[in-house]
DNA sequence: ATTTTAACGAACATTATGTTTTGTATTACC
DNA sequence: GGTAATACAAAACATAATGTTCGTTAAAAT
């Protein structure tokens, strides 16, 4: 069965006001009687959708990536089985970045504050199974290097490439952004 | 002139309680508290030095690197004020590296628990003038990429091959980690 | 229609944080 | 060695945010 209504409700006013505290103030600079105004929740609703402030980051850190990649791993399903081309990863990691952009508001503020940590740890689990699968198929390369490192440099190489890209202001394309991190890890 | 002994003193103890602490419990679940306890220190005198908790961590974390790096760049400028060569930098890195294992016990604990991102940062802040010489001298390049992104590539290719190497207990030796990092730079 | 359940509102306990004060002892300086 | 400066301890204090509880009301599920 769904959610309730009523929860649904909650959940979302909760999101939005979040949301627009952190265009006022830094995160760690908002309480949450600031959240509970704002939605017009009462303490003791909000206690029962979150643990706490940073539960109610994480929820929202996780739908913005979910949506990301859970549709670039449809993507990819709906693909061949076998091996994909470099090209096919480079129009899937297009394709992220055109998503990520749509969030680009909501992203920016995230990264300018005390949640750029919390946001980047998302983002790298986010695309940790993508870039598994990239290096597998031969997509991506890390010679001389042990898998296990290779495979944190990518993966690292990913998340800066896109917060350089948002730091400012997202002024290039996608495609030249993956190009650059396919240049970087060719 | 220089310090008071007494601040010397309760700066000391603050910084071996804090540390005697965290290989206790994490960082975020330390209580000023229990450094005051553990220290003999006043709660008056802690405030007198430091403006709370983050304030004495990110304390700790200079002192860590300051001395690392700062002894690196004396060699760099006792050196020849021209280029230097690939095979300098590698030992540079290499030195630095065996620095680093020196306070292995403190960095592990601080690299697993809740101070990660702050001593990964400082670590960025403490490197990135030494690897911006290194792209000038040609030591490092990443090609086809924005000056600025290529520094914040390289920069984080350090951090996270530092990263690798303590959370697996400094396993290989500082030579292997600095032919890594080089490798993947080249 | 009935029952289940989510939210409100308000009170409440808790608890870590940071500040202030006074007296004391150590240190710096002459 | 003597004096003034100051860092510390101790304790009390104010603050303020956090998280919990409970009785009531309203809305949704069945």
């Amino acid at each position: 069965m769904a959610m309730d209504k009523r929860q649904q409700k909650t959940r979302l006013a909760l999101y939005k006001a979040f949301e627009a505290c952190l265009k006022e103030k830094d995160y760690q600079d908002i309480a949450i009687e600031d959240i509970l105004e704002r939605s017009g929740v009462s303490r003791s609703a909000f206690y029962a959708h979150f643990k706490g402030k940073d539960d109610l980051r994480d929820s929202v850190l996780r739908n913005i990536f979910s949506h990301v990649f859970s549709h670039s791993l449809e993507q990819e399903s709906t693909h061949d089985f076998s091996k994909a081309s470099v090209l096919d990863y480079e129009h899937l990691f297009v394709h992220i970045l055109y998503h990520l952009k749509e969030d680009k508001g909501l992203i920016r503020v995230l990264l300018s504050g005390s949640c750029r940590d919390a946001i980047m740890n998302e983002m790298r689990t986010g695309v940790e199974p993508l870039l598994k699968r990239c290096i597998q198929d031969g997509s991506l390369k890390r010679k001389g290097i042990p898998d296990e490192l290779a495979l944190l440099l990518v993966r690292e190489d990913f998340v800066v490439t896109v917060g350089y890209w948002f730091d400012r202001g997202c002024l290039e394309s996608p495609e030249i952004l993956t190009h650059y991190f396919f240049e970087a890890n060719r």
